[in-house]
DNA sequence: CCTATGGTTGGACTGTCGTCAAACAATCTC
DNA sequence: GAGATTGTTTGACGACAGTCCAACCATAGG
């Protein structure tokens, strides 16, 4: 079966206090400190730095993420891989992304 | 008497994710984008175009920007004036205000 | 087919948040 | 001083949010 996606918002209904109030959360900003590289990233609670967090408490942080329209979530298998909506968040809020990045702790 | 401040932050304690979860609440982000003049305002619901709230509403909704560091308060009087401090999160957070005045919807 | 893996979902619990109303406080004006 | 003006504070209440646990589901690998 091909790669599916989970639910997500288009781009251009990125609505920004939406994602300001996923990301004024300790623990969903340090998300965003993960994702900053770009990359794809599991879904593991240890596999993002949040080994003290439940499974589950994990899972809703990342689908808060993606539902503010953050993150998008790659099906994979048995594997969900999470990145950042890099180039739709730039073109959306331009500069916004940037400037949280330098300023994580 | 000389004029006073309500009680902030310090500008090198203003953290991150307070004004990310200030800021995640549409009456907030509103309400920058009335500071976003530079200017003073008066608490007034209706000289901040948030007569519909309750004056109580509005002062709990200053106050919460104020100790996340996002504004400062003179006391005149028996009137307050609340502006932006842009400076001081200018230098906190390079680039994060104006990328989100920009991005105001 | 059986089991283990990786993650989601639903419920329960606790705490925080947004709102209003009423009371309060401090200042200005007459 | 009396009354009006400008906000703040406290309490109440419903709604929402973060966390854990247990159950579940789909897939991968024997």
């Amino acid at each position: 079966m091909v790669d599916e996606r989970l639910p997500q918002p288009d781009a251009e209904d990125i609505e920004l206090v939406k994602v300001m109030h996923a990301l004024g959360d300790p623990v969903r900003i340090r998300l965003l400190g993960v994702y900053a590289d770009g990359g794809e990233h599991s879904c593991a609670p240890e596999a993002v730095g949040l080994g003290h967090l439940h499974k589950s408490t994990v899972s809703h942080h990342m689908r808060v993420m993606r539902e503010a329209g953050i993150t998008t979530t790659r099906v994979a298998g048995r594997n969900r891989y999470v990145r950042l909506r890099r180039d739709e968040l730039d073109a959306r809020f331009p500069g916004l992304l940037d400037a949280l990045l330098k300023s994580l702790p």
